[in-house]
DNA sequence: CATGAATGAGCCTTCATTCAT
DNA sequence: AATGAATGAAGGCTCATTCAT
């Protein structure tokens, strides 16, 4: 299965690999406004701060970015595409369809997956959650991709195993809501908000997926 | 049982009200403030368009805080104390102790309770979340107090309710977490990303208590 | 006849001197701004080099105008309205039709009024005609100011002495242009290009008016 | 007569296009800088816009000019030696002493060809005469050339037809301005101020040359 | 107390010019 | 010869903060 998985990487890959090859000054930039945004937010970080820390003279980045909302687009934009990658190939539902017999595995499948790229793309990420609220184009975006690719993507997924008695049969939203809140919830507490502590990821991720799973099963509820 | 709560409100009330008598202009400023805080961020909020909004001039909001960062702590501070003041009554132990035969009785009460209080503080709970990220000492402040204090309210009663066998024994921080994480992420959704969709706010409320308890329910887990 | 005229005068500064009160920093401003968009023109001047020459803070300029350009045009804009005032004055047509029995008198009375008053704002006359060709808007109002209340002012008139045979018989307009071009000419000479060098300002204003009369005077054409 | 006129032209036309071959690149580099320098003024316009619309790269414009005031130099100096061009060739004088029996044959001659030259090199002459305002350099050559050449071969003629009577004896200096106004205020306002309304050229043009010779003859003058 | 004019550091951005390719 | 990426000085403008009134 995680065969299978590995399959969407690559095809992902496919995705980013591709984008207009950089020189290797406007990788310095782009790293170092990575640093910058990520540490002090888009609006408290001076062009001129990523340009001593990328060593370049701070007119190269209006060379290769018009302003310096272009920058945190170009660093942010592409970054929605990735996260929801996996949940806009087109055969996504095919294959899940066909292979995954519960919930769980479902689950186990996409959070590993998921947590696994965020980890990676933490700087990235926690810029995109920390400018959404202050971009409305941003927040739009980010809605419009979801609703119109994730939502479309999962809710028959999740309906199917409502069908089948694996899921409480809430909305789908909601249940879709209610997972994601938990995924999103370890993933603040553990990479933004107390990176320093000692962590079992292990046992934690695993934690989170019984508590998704129990939290959505139809096992008998007390009266 | 919302009785006690509602003694809880009161005596939340006299830490608030206590603080020194502000002035009509003083009010407008905060209330201003708060206002373009929420909506643009600290760091892209001018002092200016803030005096504009209160209808006050430029200096007299220095009149009253020194820097405009001393605005920003003296509305988000407060809200610390007051998001967390229920956890850090004294006797909420006892109180609890006594009079809540199951967690679920326990969480209803919180989470309502909660929710309710946010929902009438959006903007500065908005704030808060939103600034948390850029300044350190706000983010200890708020580690400080959680760890500090509501931590160490509510591991006794998660204890207790693993102890008489309705909570599953894991740890009391992941359970915590978690359960942190399914309202917060409901606020979240409700108040920040989707404001304007229409809710069926009990419902949603409902399946989130729901979710929660079932999460971290010892009801038996299949395998 | 000339009383006549230091009525207008009178009138004509009543316009000009209920502008706001400015501060004196507004003034130092205003001249500095004067003294160098005449020296430099608009788009080589900088704002650091105005607020130095005013003794004045940089951001102090832009409390009183919003932009640079908004500083050129208080600068030029009521400069047109009083270039182009004596024409614009309500009665000046009646006035002018009951006393100028010929195109001499009234040539002479306004060419030197006006040549008085350029030379008085010189700097300030300068700047407006150095940048009509870089700023459409200016363009615009100049040519709607004289279309709309000159050309309607004077051309009557001008018909008038046509009428009795004292101008010849050419459009009006052309009538118009031909003096124009001449006093503009003296000014642009006299007071732009070669200010340096000693002038015979009453002859040559003299030459000037009777070349207008006589280029567009009847007296018998060689066939 | 008008084949004498050609010849001059003939000569005139040897002293600009031996000029260095140019190749085609820097050609187009010198129609977008006039283009660009005519609309926007030499301050405001950006050598980078030159380049693009020139269709060539940045750095080429620095390697056929120094710098961007070499490169407007090159536009505008040759013109001021072609406008003067006629007034500067050698036997001018020799060839009109002989040919032009009036006044008014020379100025049609004059005029026209110059209007003619004026017209199609519209854009240059804007340049000059927008610039010559801003950069000392320019403004003196401009007097040099003028004071130089064209007064020396203008003055002999203008004495000669005031000597015979056709022209008012005022100093020959007023004379030419008197006349030049004329012209270049036509010039100004049919292609500078108002190239959009509908022009009858031979019209005004003709009432143009009635106007200066009217306006400098010795006709007999009310008293 | 309140005001708002004044400040000047700092911000984003533009631009003429250079130089390695 | 031509390119265009890189530069860094300079520009217009904003803003938190101060202070005389």
């Amino acid at each position: 299965m995680s065969d299978q998985m590995e399959l969407w990487l690559q095809e992902q890959l496919k995705f980013y690999d591709e984008d207009e090859k950089k020189t290797e000054k406007q990788l310095r930039i782009l790293s170092a406004a990575i640093e910058v945004f990520a540490e002090k937010g888009y609006a408290a970080s001076s062009t001129s701060e990523i340009a001593q820390k990328a060593a370049v003279a701070e007119g190269t980045i209006f060379r290769h970015y018009k302003t310096k909302k272009e920058l945190l687009l170009s660093i942010v934009a592409p970054m929605m595409t990735k996260l929801l990658a996996p949940f806009v190939l087109r055969d996504f539902t095919k294959v899940l369809d066909a292979d995954y017999a519960s919930y769980e595995q479902f689950l186990r499948a996409v959070i590993v997956n998921r947590i696994e790229f965020v980890k990676k793309h933490l700087p990235v990420v926690k810029i995109l959650l920390q400018e959404i609220p202050f971009h409305p184009e941003l927040k739009e975006q980010f809605l419009d991709a979801v609703a119109g690719q994730v939502l479309g993507r999962l809710t028959p997924i999740i309906e199917k195993f409502q069908a089948n008695g694996q899921i409480v049969p809430i909305p789908s939203k909601t249940a879709l809501r209610l997972t994601g809140s938990a995924i999103l919830g370890f993933l603040a507490m553990r990479y933004m908000l107390l990176p320093h502590l000692e962590w079992e990821d292990e046992q934690e991720i695993e934690h989170t997926i019984q508590f998704i799973l129990y939290g959505l099963s139809t096992s008998e509820r007390p009266g």
